[in-house]
RNA sequence: GUGGUUGUAGCUCAGUUGGUUAGAGCGCCUGGUUGUGGCCCAGGAGGUCGCCGGUUCGAGUCCGGUCUCCCACCCCA
């Protein structure tokens, strides 16, 4: 048991572990700015009514998974539970609203107040990407294109593409109705929670999985037949411009996202090996409408968790590449060696060199030992009696061979054999 | 938030039907070499047995509570 453990469904994230998360994010960025995206940061909170307007009251998220409270100046402030919102927010301040076009990328932690499982954590991290301003289907289908580009650089390229189409707010209520006309007749299978959604979200009960819930779902009217023929042609272009591209994809018509700004293209990308909680990203085209403003914002983004990439990386037994072992050890032995030891030092890491040392008045097995835990790849070993003669002693921790070297020519010695 | 499960050294874990000073491996420290790492050998440091309470002559072992881990539901990334 740990002693100082964080809070539940934290972690602390020590040197080895944080390499991997480092390869993540310099790949989306490597990717994402082939696409012409860069990165914007934003605050990890915000006021509330950012998350309350723009992903929707209704939201279970919004309900009862937020971080809320008030600061010292009384107002309501929320610890992001996603990227979205933030991001739309700090985009008012361009002319996204008039119709010009913004690609950014983010990256950073979230929460949410749940109850930690595998792969769902209270503080988790996401990387995703917003391309805001203009509705295209190609916008959508390259942004599906982009998040797959990413997942395969990660090595994850087996991982499914689910896709379906939500329409817009004008062809819903008529879906809806349909919907809840024929879930209507089916009551008496439904579970609980979906009776409470016939009410509330009638297209919660589209991704239920309980069994019951399954088989009456499983014959469900072809509600997006129902949409306008613009939309249904929108989704078709989607469709069709990501077969150019050669993306295989599964449309799914019980994909429902869980956030409400979505409209049009959604879609979600899951990973075997990774317990319950399969889905590495998701993501679609929204309007989010902010607070103070009559327009809403509009986009195509996805948002991928960091946490399920790492474990999915893992299950396939993939892990970042080692750093490059170039650390140099320097070991001294008498007063006069110290301070040589000490300035020599300094004087390698300015020269842009890895260099470690132990703290005076250790034996030199201690610091031989010390320097091999490190993973030196050469010690210079500095004793009085040499110093006194003008030379050190130059060691290949890798082959065991080791040489004298003038003072004068040490640190390009030590260079030379580091190759650098 | 609801359920199940776990909790002994820095790490991975043993610990017999409750019985004296709680163990191993790895790691760490020291020595075996007046000044040379990895391998080997010897020695050492390190634990209020998650926490609180109860039963008992006696609790790491039993009981209750609580916290935590992991997992499922739920939700989503």
């Amino acid at each position: 048991m740990a002693k100082s453990a964080p809070l539940p469904g934290t972690a602390d994230i020590f040197p080895a572990e944080a390499r991997a998360w480092r390869f993540l994010e310099e790949t989306g960025r490597k990717v994402f700015e082939r696409y012409g995206f860069g990165e914007l940061r934003t605050p990890v909170f915000e006021a509330t009514e950012v998350f309350q307007r723009g992903l929707g009251d209704e939201t279970e998220v919004v309900q009862k998974e937020m971080y809320t409270f008030e600061d010292r100046g009384g107002r309501s402030v929320t610890l992001r539970p996603e990227g979205t919102a933030g991001v739309m927010r700090a985009l008012l301040n361009t002319d996204v609203l008039n119709g010009v076009e913004q690609r950014v990328y983010y990256t950073g932690p979230m929460f949410r107040g749940e109850r930690p499982a595998a792969g769902r954590r209270r503080q988790f991290h996401q990387i995703g990407a917003e391309n805001v301003g203009r509705v295209a289907p190609e916008l959508d289908a390259e942004c599906i294109a982009m998040l797959l580009d990413f997942l395969g650089e990660l090595g994850l390229s087996d991982a499914v593409l689910k896709l379906n189409t939500r329409g817009v707010a004008t062809d819903r209520p008529a879906a809806a109705a349909a919907l809840k006309d024929y879930f209507s007749r089916h009551l008496d299978v439904l579970c609980d929670d979906c009776k409470k959604r016939l009410e509330g979200n009638v297209w919660r009960i589209l991704d239920c999985k309980q069994p019951a819930c399954r088989e009456v779902i499983a014959g469900v009217p072809d509600y997006a037949g129902m949409f306008s023929a613009e939309s249904r042609a929108y989704f078709e272009e989607v469709c069709r411009r990501l077969d150019w591209l050669g993306i295989r994809y599964e449309i799914d018509p019980f994909l429902v996202r869980g956030l409400d700004y979505y409209v049009h293209t959604v879609f979600e990308i899951t990973h075997a090996g990774l317990g319950a909680q399969n889905a590495v990203a998701g993501g679609g085209r929204y309007e989010l409408l902010l607070p103070g403003e009559s327009k809403p914002v509009v986009g195509v983004g996805f948002a991928a968790g960091m946490e399920r990439l790492l474990m999915a990386r893992e299950s396939l037994g993939l892990t970042a590449a080692a750093p490059e072992l170039s650390m140099v050890f320097v070991a001294a032995l008498g007063d006069r060696a110290e301070e040589f030891k000490v300035k020599f030092a300094q004087r390698l890491r300015h020269d842009g060199v890895a260099v470690m040392t132990e703290p005076a008045g250790k034996s030199l097995k201690a610091q031989m030992r010390a320097a091999n835990r490190v993973n030196a790849r050469i010690a210079v070993i500095a004793g009085d009696e040499e110093l006194a003669r003008g030379v050190a002693v130059l060691r290949d921790l890798g082959s065991a061979e080791q040489r004298e070297v003038g003072l004068a020519e040490l640190a390009q010695a030590v260079r030379d054999a580091l190759g650098c």
